[in-house]
DNA sequence: ACATTTTTTTAGACTAATCTAAAATTTATT
DNA sequence: AATAAATTTTAGATTAGTCTAAAAAAATGT
């Protein structure tokens, strides 16, 4: 039986290991799970003798393939349940993260099965995250984020890499929903701060950090 | 704050209470609850701090108002879960009872209300039982068990007064369904079992222990 | 009314998940 | 390479919910 609190632990391992090669330190794990390092060790330890991460004193932590296969299915029924709030229910995107935070750990294979039959086996969340399938099968989707994209480029939104509250209601507030048409009309060298234009009659400024968030792929 | 654990312990209660006037007895919750009557002596006192219940030793336990509050909102949750699942998912009736056992603590006021709406608002669950409004108001019904009722008097089926999925299953073996037309043909004296036509072609002969646990009204 | 049985509570212990403070190890800096 | 700084682990404690065994109270049966 995996618990509540170490699906949790799973998911968060996944996820940063999705952005770095190397192990990932216990300090990491921490901040996204909103503990101390002291009980980080603990739970690592106790992962570790489930046979769920690999997992060497002060080497850092890695899932097994059970244990990303188990953080897999968290991440799906995370998704499926975002896209039921959002497509069924008319939740915005902005306001459905922590319902499916809790949603994701109700345990049935055959619910989710059907919830997803339901939702037409969608292939990616609200927030333009691709749902892992039935075996865990994640589409590779080659997106950039429009901080790397070059002036003139057209290019289309296709998801963001930040899910707090205020970011997507940013976001949202200025006409960036996934699927529209983004060109940058001028960068600035020193910050790297873009004026966009997403369709509308009028341009956005936005800074780096906005911009490495924003999901997209060439026209 | 309201635990998962403490949200089960005052449904519990409150279903109990629904059967008797008196107080409720440390072991019939224990019984529900699957644990010992020591840990429920724990819980009470517990929950009599927080005000979810009077409760003065050996004397029982009944729900404050506070107590009752929670109690409806969580089965209301978990009855509009089994709609959901019944109706949008297309469980069967017998199927739902476990996993709306965890739906029925996802915390979201907001999700409730939705939910309610998209399911256009019922009032019954799959098994008959009534939903309680947003208020907590749970419309009365003043339904009897097929147990009490004459030969020859019809009556339709509008519930069941037990939730396990082996009894479920029979009664949809033998077609008793929701809804469906009821006629006590006989009724043995020494054991009260008896010979009813539900609207097929054959008869069907049950338990007074089945009878006790169907909910019928007069036609 | 008194003894017996049943129910309930107390006392003390256990597990999961967390914490703080101190010790150990690794990484970075001069 | 030695020392300082940062990270990670250990040790010991805490909380919620549970348990068993023993004690206390209530209910029952002559």
């Amino acid at each position: 039986m995996i618990s509540f609190t170490e699906e949790n632990y799973l998911k968060i391992i996944y996820k940063l290991s999705a952005e770095t090669e190397s192990e990932i330190s216990t300090n990491a794990v921490a901040e996204l799970t909103q503990t101390k390092a002291a009980s980080v060790t603990d739970m690592l330890r106790k992962l570790s003798e489930k046979q769920l991460v690999s997992y060497q004193k002060y080497q850092g932590v890695r899932l097994t393939e059970k244990g990303e296969e188990v953080a897999l299915k968290v991440i799906r029924k995370h998704r499926l349940w975002e896209v039921f709030l959002v497509n069924k229910l008319g939740f915005n995107w902005d306001e459905v993260h922590e319902i499916a935070e809790e949603l994701e750990h109700i345990n049935s294979e055959e619910l989710v099965q059907r919830l997803d039959d339901f939702l037409d086996c969608p292939q990616f969340d609200p927030h333009g995250d691709p749902i892992p399938d039935k075996d865990g099968k994640m589409p590779e989707l080659g997106y950039k984020n429009l901080s790397g994209i070059a002036v003139n480029q057209p290019v289309v939104m296709m998801g963001v890499a930040q899910h707090s509250t205020s970011f997507l209601q940013y976001l949202a507030k200025i006409g960036m929903n996934l699927g529209v048409n983004i060109t940058i009309l001028e960068i600035n060298d020193f910050d790297k701060s873009m004026t966009i234009n997403n369709g509308g009659n009028s341009n956005y400024f936005i800074s780096n950090e906005v911009a490495k968030n924003i999901l997209v792929k060439k026209k």
